[in-house]
Parts: C-alpha cells; structure tokens; sequence
DNA sequence: ACTTGACAAGACTTGTGTTCGTGTCAACTT
DNA sequence: AAGTTGACACGAACACAAGTCTTGTCAAGT
C-alpha cells in the first residue's frame, strides 16, 4: 500500500530540499562548475537519476538553488521588517542590518546583490541574472510595509523611498566603506526623514 | 639652441597626453588586454622605447589613463554642478544627468562606476580598483557645492546626504530601471527633500 | 519509486611546442 | 640630449592533440 499523495509530496518536497541544500553547499566551497552530479547525489544518498528526475538538469537544479535563495533572503528582509510594528526606524534599522549581515556571511546572496563574478570561478549565472529581480522583491516587501503601517503617504512617495532605501543598501553591500551598525543608523535615518 | 625648459615641459605634456589618449581609444574597442605597447606607439607615431621612458611600463599608462579618465569625469560632474547657482534641484539634475549619460556613452567611466568585469576580457584593473576613489571624489565635489550655496546646512547631514545620492547615481549606472531624464527628476527631487 | 550499469557526445584537462609581447640594453641618428 | 632602431631574454598566452571526465539518456533490475 503507499502513502496518501499528501505524504507523498510531502517526502518528495522534503528530497528536493535536501538535494538543493547539499548542491548550494558544495557551490558555496567549490564553486558551481566545480560541483558534480554525482557528488551531490552521493552526499544526499540517492542516485545521479534520481537529480534528473527532479530536476530535469544541472541548469534546472541550478534554478531551485536560486529560487530558494532569494525567497529565504526576502523572507528574512520581511520578518526583520514587520518585527517593529509602525516604528519605521527600528523596522529599517532591522532590515539593512539583517541584509548586511547576510551578504556578508552568505556568498550566494553576496552575489545576487552584487552580480559579481566568482573569484575562483564562474559563479551561478542563474543568481547573478537575478540582480534587479531580487531589488524588485525588496522593493515590493518595503512597500507592503509601508502599506500596512504608514497609511497616509502617498503611493509614489512610497515607491520611490523604497527603492532607493534598497538601492542604498545594496550600494553599501557591493562598497562599505563603514560597520553594519552604522550603516544601519544612516539609512534608518534616513528612511524616517522621507516619511514626514 | 635648445627650446626654453617651459617650451620643453609643454612639448612633453603633449606627447603624454595623446599617448594616453592613443592607449584609450585602443582600449576602448580592443580591451586594454589586447592593447600592445608598439601599437599605441605607432598610432601616435613615436617609437615603443618612448612609451617606456614616459610610462616607464605598461601598467604605468594604465594608471595615467585612469587618472585622466576620473580627473576629467569629475571635472564635469563639478561644471554640471555649479552651473546653476543655489538652484539645488537644477544643479543636482544636471549632474546626475551629466553622469548617467556619460557612462552610457563612454565605457572607461562606466567601468570605473560598475567595478565590472570586461564584457569580452579583462578591463583595467587600475580603472576598477577605483570605484571607492570616484566615490569619494564625486562626494568632494558635492560637499564643496553644497558649502558654497548651502552654508546653513550641517555638516554631518551634508555627508550623508552627498555620498547617498552618489551612491544612488552609481546605483542607477550598475541597474537603469528608467530613462536618464525620470532617474535625474527623482534624484533631484530626492536631493531637494533632504536640503530642508 | 528508486537504483544500477551502460553508453554517446561533447566538454574539460594535460602535456607539448611555438609564438608573441614585455621590458631592457646598447649602438645609432639628428 | 632626446628620440629611434634593432637585438634579446624571459615568461605569458596560444594551439593542438591525447586522454579523461561529466552530462544527459536509456533500459533493465530491485
């Protein structure tokens, strides 16, 4: 007898996690190129067929690394966000700091942001395109924020604020030229003078 | 009879500079890679050994380029700045047009702002290393503007204000989202706001 | 539903020899 | 005296052939 399609694709989901989990760690320390099929069916324990099976190719499994990444990254930027109630510094001050921070520990993310190219080798193209689609994320978290908590500005004010706020940080990530923790301060400030 | 020492001086200037510009006009349409010292030579019409007595090598012209390249783009983002009195929304429009254009049209400057990576090879190192320094100058520039027309502004918020919007410029040079005209509208109104 | 082993095709490596460009020198020219 | 010319060592870049490895696919096994 198998088990009901739920737990089914619950198995299943949960392969695929662990699939992607182990190629992004081998891309993290070895670089994409560098990571085999293989290898990262022998470290998940399944066979190099079953990757096909899921993914189609390395490409596909390339793209679920990716997704998985910037969705992470911009569920961390909203729950950093939405952790202050209306307090738009605090809520600003939280998110830079959680983006700056992770840019730093994370070499993935790092070069969504930056759209670098790998220092050892070529780094995920499929990151890298994503640069203005991970800015177009950030954008649309901000002003959902604002929506929620800042009723009274206006769309465009808002619109504009937030993008510049992300462009901001992501200037800061590709040239810090100062700690997180100031930079924070800076652009906290910052984003509470536009909403006056 | 030889000429005077200032005659001599202003000859020698000259054959510098269209050494350099010889170099860059190659290293625009070739990449600086693929630049080699008895071409630039023989474009200006002088012998390799005088690029080496002036230059004293090849990454010694590298960086006489990048000087003049960053000396005369800073040059214009200073002219398109003063050009319009205390005006701070005309005179920042002005510049961030100046520079948005600019780096459309010439790559050199484009690759200083972006710190990228050659499309087709190598680009100067010498020109990529200096994104922090055209940071930096470009906030001089701004900070000198706003001291001469500003004077009852604070320092502190000065800075701020002047490395943000040059970061957002650069920030719009790596990511165009709109035309030059709507990014220069939405800085200077940006720049506006914060001048209050 | 997953694994295993086999396979073609092409991408990547390795070793080799060669060409090419830089940087330096000293002798020559004006 | 300032620039040119030709020569040269040295190492970096290129070319290419032989071999190896990886991807992607298949069919048969558990």
């Amino acid at each position: 007898m198998a088990g009901s399609p739920r737990y089914r694709d619950h198995a299943r989901q949960q392969l695929r996690d662990a699939i992607i989990g182990a190629a992004r760690d081998l891309a993290i320390d070895r670089g994409w190129d560098a990571v085999r099929m293989a290898d990262v069916a022998a470290r998940v324990g399944v066979s190099r067929q079953t990757l096909y099976n899921e993914f189609t190719n390395k490409a596909g499994l390339g793209e679920a690394i990716a997704h998985r990444e910037i969705d992470r990254f911009i569920g961390g930027v909203r729950d950093a966000l939405f952790a202050h109630g209306a307090d738009a510094r605090a809520a600003v001050h939280a998110a830079v700091t959680f983006v700056l921070s992770q840019a730093a520990a994370d070499p993935l993310i790092k070069s969504v942001l930056t759209s670098a190219r790998g220092g050892s080798d070529t780094l995920l193209p499929y990151l890298t395109t994503r640069a203005d689609l991970a800015l177009a994320a950030a954008v649309a978290v901000l002003r959902e924020w604002a929506e929620a908590h800042l009723p009274g500005t206006s769309p465009d004010d808002v619109t504009v604020g937030a993008e510049s706020i992300a462009r901001l940080v992501v200037s800061h990530v590709v040239l810090p030229l100062a700690p997180v923790e100031q930079t924070a301060d800076t652009l906290a400030d910052l984003a509470r003078r536009f909403l006056d």
